[in-house]
DNA sequence: TATTGTTATACTCTATAACTATA
DNA sequence: TATAGTTATAGAGTATAACAATA
């Protein structure tokens, strides 16, 4: 009957902590399919621009999204066609071309991702031992290759 | 120089935590999609399946894929089509159409989460505390309307 | 009248294969 | 030869609008 610690929840098991991962990731994309489309652009388009914080090769894009290099094309044209990005010929391997953000692009990521922020408000409610014990249980569950 | 804990990493700020969910939410999905893909489903048709625990009305799909009805329709026809899922029209309200698995159907479920679970082996390595914790900061961050 | 589901349409994303231009 | 990027193609996902059936 000496209880420690005081569990206001029960503890999960692996798979519904799974489950649990599983209604996260969905709730994640929701919002920031949504954030995207506020400013007219698909989820797709909306994750391209987030990566381009440094200019990047269209393969390594291609890598990023976990997709083939020919879908990159088309997300990049199109994005270009809007003056978000341009690409540019690397002068050391004239076979890549970089993506970067235009300024307008720049400034369509800062939009997006504060309003990702704002609607992610339980984060900064969180105290520094809750936001480090988190990022840290997320590196464990789901290691570097990604992003 | 008095330091309780032994931290072996920075404290994440609000921003930082947000930029580790993204990849999070992105390795979850490229792991799914890979499962997925072993069976020869895309990921809405694997998402999809993981929905029908238990038979749902179309409607109710389309709600909780966050997509528009008229998606529904052909995401459940192929569906149908390879012998997954079937269509019964509602007794109660004869404009429902509920949709549930076939034996083929709960058995591809079956492994497909079998074969998830597999590759969140981290998942169990979690101490008690930690899976409980980890579920209380999930569910914090994306409260219940998902799934 | 309102709701459920479907169809038609147009656009985006997707992988595969074949191509080019560079290396 | 090998790699980066594009094009062509076909299939799948997507929202919008209009529709039939049911409530």
């Amino acid at each position: 009957m000496t209880q420690s610690a005081t569990p206001r929840t029960a503890v999960p098991t692996p798979v519904q902590l799974m489950d649990q991962l599983a209604r996260a990731a969905a709730g994640y994309y929701r919002h920031f399919a949504a954030v995207a489309a506020e400013r007219g652009l698909t989820l797709m388009q909306g994750k391209m621009l987030s990566l381009l914080r440094e200019p990047r090769p269209m393969r390594t894009l291609a890598d990023l999204l976990a997709c083939d290099a020919s879908n990159v094309t088309g997300i990049v044209d199109r994005l270009q066609a809007r003056g978000l990005v341009r690409r540019e010929v690397d002068p050391a391997d004239r076979r890549i071309k970089n993506v970067m953000l235009t300024e307008e692009g720049e400034e369509t990521v800062r939009l997006i991702r504060a309003e990702l922020m704002s609607n992610l408000t339980t984060l900064e409610q969180l105290s520094d031992e809750e936001r480090q014990g988190f990022q840290n249980l997320l590196s464990r569950v789901f290691p570097e290759p990604t992003d």
